[in-house]
Parts: structure tokens; C-alpha cells; sequence
DNA sequence: TCCTCTCCTTGCTT
DNA sequence: AAAGCAAGGAGAG
């Protein structure tokens, strides 16, 4: 079958983006296609000169253009980003090295579990756990030979219970996800409502779930959530600041402030610059 | 109230 | 082979 394109006039570096440690799912095949579940589809992409080729199942890729776009926040005019950024001399620097570089939209119970998984642990592990999930207790869905599977409900997961978690190799994280689920199954947190409340009030939702503290909440305002000037500050991010800009010890709220001031609102996309330049810079 | 320290699963790396 | 490290958070003191 010949792929659908979608015409993307944003730049645009898949690897970057869908594997970079914001989404822990996507694999990545040779000659450049990426394979992920999206909107209770199985998904396979890759880069082209004007655009991005789409397969999936079980509905076409016409019908998934819409949320793929979502998803790559082609919305976001990233030059524009980069020009009111471009100040910096670090994040100038990043950007260089990876223009295509964007923020995803992501699903945000997904982000979630995803990113309370993260806690000591790393990219590949979180992965790997987030897939044993889906593995045992998704849905099977299939594009030609592939088969994947969604990411467990709420509902299924708050079943499954923290003893199956740790079967699963969640390790301590197992009891915060169990409980988290719980929350949200049982109408307690309204995750997805929360795109939709203001950064002060979704923050505060999401520090009331166990095994969320600043950086995971931060992750899961910035991900999925539209809080483009959330500022995560992990290891990485740490050493970032520390090495570039000589700010050491201060606390969650007074770093954001700092990032605030020096990044402005597209704050959020900065810390992922400065993320990913860091974590890669051997 | 705020700060600091330790512990927590797992698995890969040195 | 023991220790360190990985997109941290909770609880004790």
C-alpha cells in the first residue's frame, strides 16, 4: 500500500520528538519509520521532504491526520518559538543542533502513568515497563503484521491492582500507579479536563497523586497538557543550569520563576532543548 | 514550616 | 564484582 502524506510545512525531526524521553513507546524501525499507537490506532511514520507519511489501522490515515497533527503539535509555529528563543545562547545552540526538535500533545493519562514511572529510573526501562502494561492489559490492535497494543484504561489498570504492577516490574512506582488509577477511575481527578484548567490549578490536581512531585507534575503539565511554560528540572535539566548558567540550589517554584524570566512563555520549550542538548552531549 | 537524608525496584554500565 | 546511575517522590527526623 502506498502511504498517505501529510503535508507538514513546520520542521520537524521524528527521532527527536517521539523518541527523546517525552513518549516512551514509539519504536523505531530502519530507514527512518516510527511505529506507536495513537488514538486507538497502531501508527507508522516517517519523514519526508514536505511532510510526514502515515500508515494505520484499523482506521485509515485520512481519518487520523487530524490527531496525528494534534499529537505533533503542528500548531505550534515552531520557527516563531525558535526566533523568541534565539536570544539564549545555550537554547540557540540546542536548536541549531535540533530544528526539529518539538513538544508532543500527548494523551494525558498515558503521560501520567508514563511519567510517575519515570521516577529513578531510565528512558529505556520506563519503555519497557509502560509496554509490558499495554502488552498485558491493552488492546490488541494490528497494521498488516504488526501488532500493538493501546495503553490500559484507568479503570483496567486500578484493576489490575499494585501487585500486578510490580509483576510487571514497576517496582516501588507500583503502588502510585495503582492508586493513581484509582483516582481517576473512580472520578476522583479528571485528568483530561485538566488541558482546560489554568497551569495553577492543574499543577495542584496532579500533586495530589501519589508518586507526582514537582518534576513529574511539570512533565505531565508540559506534555500533555499545553502548560508551555512548565519547567521540568530532572538530572539533566540540573546540570544544564548548573554548567551553563551557574544556578544551583534552588527550589521547584524559584526555578520555574528563574525560567520564566529568562525563557518567557515558551519556557517549556526550552527545557526540552536544553534536555535533550544535555542528555546528548556525551 | 522547611530542610536534609534515606530508602525504594529494576537493570544496565563501569 | 561492587558501585554507580537512570526525565524523583515519600517519609522520617
Amino acid at each position: 500500500m502506498t502511504p498517505y502524506r501529510l503535508r507538514v510545512d513546520q520542521p520537524i525531526d521524528l527521532e527527536a520528538a517521539l523518541c527523546g524521553g517525552q513518549a516512551f513507546r514509539w519504536v523505531q524501525e530502519g530507514d527512518g519509520w516510527f511505529i506507536g499507537v495513537l488514538d486507538n490506532n497502531v501508527v507508522r511514520l516517517r519523514a519526508v521532504k514536505d511532510g510526514v507519511e502515515v500508515e494505520s489501522a484499523p482506521d485509515g490515515p485520512e481519518a487520523l491526520a487530524l490527531a496525528l497533527a494534534d499529537y505533533l503539535r503542528l500548531d505550534d509555529d515552531l520557527p516563531a518559538i525558535h526566533r523568541g528563543l534565539s536570544a539564549d545562547a545555550q537554547v540557540s545552540a540546542a536548536i541549531r543542533k535540533y530544528p526539529g526538535l518539538r513538544l508532543l500533545r500527548q494523551d494525558p493519562w498515558e503521560c501520567l502513568v508514563s511519567f510517575i514511572c519515570s521516577s529513578n529510573s531510565s528512558i529505556r526501562q520506563i519503555g519497557r515497563t509502560l509496554e509490558r502494561m499495554a502488552h498485558a492489559y491493552g488492546e490488541s490492535r494490528r497494521l498488516g503484521a504488526l501488532e500493538r497494543h493501546t495503553f490500559p484504561s484507568p479503570e483496567r489498570l486500578a484493576s489490575v491492582g499494585e501487585t500486578g504492577l510490580r509483576a510487571l516490574g514497576a517496582g516501588f512506582r507500583a503502588e502510585y500507579i495503582a492508586a493513581a488509577a484509582q483516582m481517576v477511575a473512580s472520578g476522583g481527578l479528571d485528568v483530561a479536563g485538566l488541558r482546560l484548567r489554568p497551569y495553577n490549578e492543574a499543577r495542584a490536581a496532579l500533586l495530589g497523586v501519589p508518586g507526582v512531585g514537582p518534576k513529574v507534575a511539570e512533565c505531565v503539565l508540559l506534555f500533555s497538557m499545553d502548560k508551555l511554560d512548565a519547567f521540568p528540572v530532572d538530572r539533566w535539566v540540573r546540570r544544564a543550569l548548573e554548567e551553563w548558567y551557574g544556578v544551583r540550589r534552588l527550589k521547584p517554584p524559584e526555578l520555574r520563576a528563574w525560567a520564566l524570566e529568562r525563557f518567557g512563555p515558551y519556557a517549556g520549550y526550552a527545557n526540552q532543548y536544553l534536555f535533550h542538548h544535555r542528555r546528548l552531549a556525551v
